[in-house]
DNA sequence: TGGGTTAACCTAACACTGTTCGGTTAATCG
DNA sequence: CGATTAACCGAACAGTGTTAGGTTAACCCA
């Protein structure tokens, strides 16, 4: 196919597909030619608007945290920290197959680090000093990151009668999925809160 | 070379020499074909001693995660939490690189729900429900995993010149290696600590 | 001591992966 | 109308995990 009459690649189309994708098949299963395929093209086609799959996948991610919300310090700063923390999970676990790739770091990704300046300041400016407000945006994202993981409650629901009789505290109840998923919110909220209330 | 008199590899040396890899390399930085040249022999020998790639890995952290110490719940309960979560960090933290791993999930590590086990157990002997103490211990795990990501303050040392005059409150002092892993150990400590004492 | 079995390694290959190079054609601009 | 550029393609490269089939040494039993 030579050159088409419009269009049949853009940076949107590719991320969101390459996004469907993920949701679908999990991180590793989006290879570059299986969205090409999707997207009705061949793989080297994509790097006419693609540096690099990494830098897709950082730009898909980049895009999923933009919905980020830090405007509740304004009000307070414990209302802030509770309502940046909740739309940030709420981000990642819309799309939870992506977070793997988070973990590799170093999300040297500008929103992010832009949200984080902000977030940082607004606990300055309510008292704190930089070196605390420093280790509380930490410990705010080591919540928001670790619930997002789930390596935890969702984590082991593969096979629950594998886990009759060998784990005796363990409730298989807790490992249904729709128990799981709300447990896994309900989780979050418990250390959110008891984080919060702590300080 | 035919089979030599005595045996090059078992399960322990490739295990060792993946995790060296791991630590020198990163978790990209491993390969079948590199792990076998550095143990002086094939890739395909190697699928004498280990099902798969997968399974290595998953072996490995178990073997990390098996030092963690979940004795301190014979005291009491918060000293249970406090010791546990910092046996766990400990354990990944000394080998940072396969922590990307742990987050692809799910987790079925046999070790790992046996701790998890005990743990839960333990919380329910001091008195909570057993729906909370699934709660309680995910939120210790988010906190131990979520700091073990080092996506937030070792993440982003990479060109502290790049920082200057972007974010007006991060300070750029904190981005030096030799700070940065002072202040995720001090994040981690206060997250913990407002955690167990918001409970 | 000899013969069969098994264990430990090998070479070669398969089906993938991300990415690049050089070509071909259509749209677009001067 | 002609030149340039944008958008796609085919083919290839080096690398990945993994498997099949072959070769030889060690081991066990008669």
């Amino acid at each position: 196919m030579p050159r088409p009459s419009t269009p049949l690649l853009s940076p949107d189309r590719i991320r969101s597909t390459a996004l469907a994708i993920i949701d679908r098949d999990g991180l590793d299963g989006l290879s570059m030619r299986k969205l090409a395929a999707e997207l009705g093209v061949q793989a080297a086609s994509l790097y006419g608007h693609v540096r690099t799959k990494d830098q897709l996948l950082n730009d898909i991610a980049s895009s999923i945290l933009s919905s980020v919300d830090v405007s509740g310090f304004s009000v307070d700063w414990r209302e802030g920290l509770l309502r940046c923390a909740r739309s940030y999970r709420a981000a990642l676990s819309s799309h939870p197959n992506i977070v793997p790739f988070l973990a590799y770091g170093p999300a040297g990704r500008d929103e992010s680090l832009q949200r984080l300046d902000l977030l940082h300041g607004a606990l300055v400016e309510a008292g704190w000093s930089r070196r605390e407000a420093t280790m509380i945006a930490a410990g705010l994202m080591y919540i928001v990151f670790g619930s997002a993981l789930s390596t935890f409650s969702s984590g082991f629901s593969a096979d629950p009668a594998d886990y009759s009789g060998r784990y005796p505290h363990l409730d298989r109840a807790h490992l249904l999925p729709g128990v799981a998923r709300e447990l896994d919110r309900d989780s979050f909220e418990l250390a959110l809160a008891a984080f919060v209330r702590g300080l």
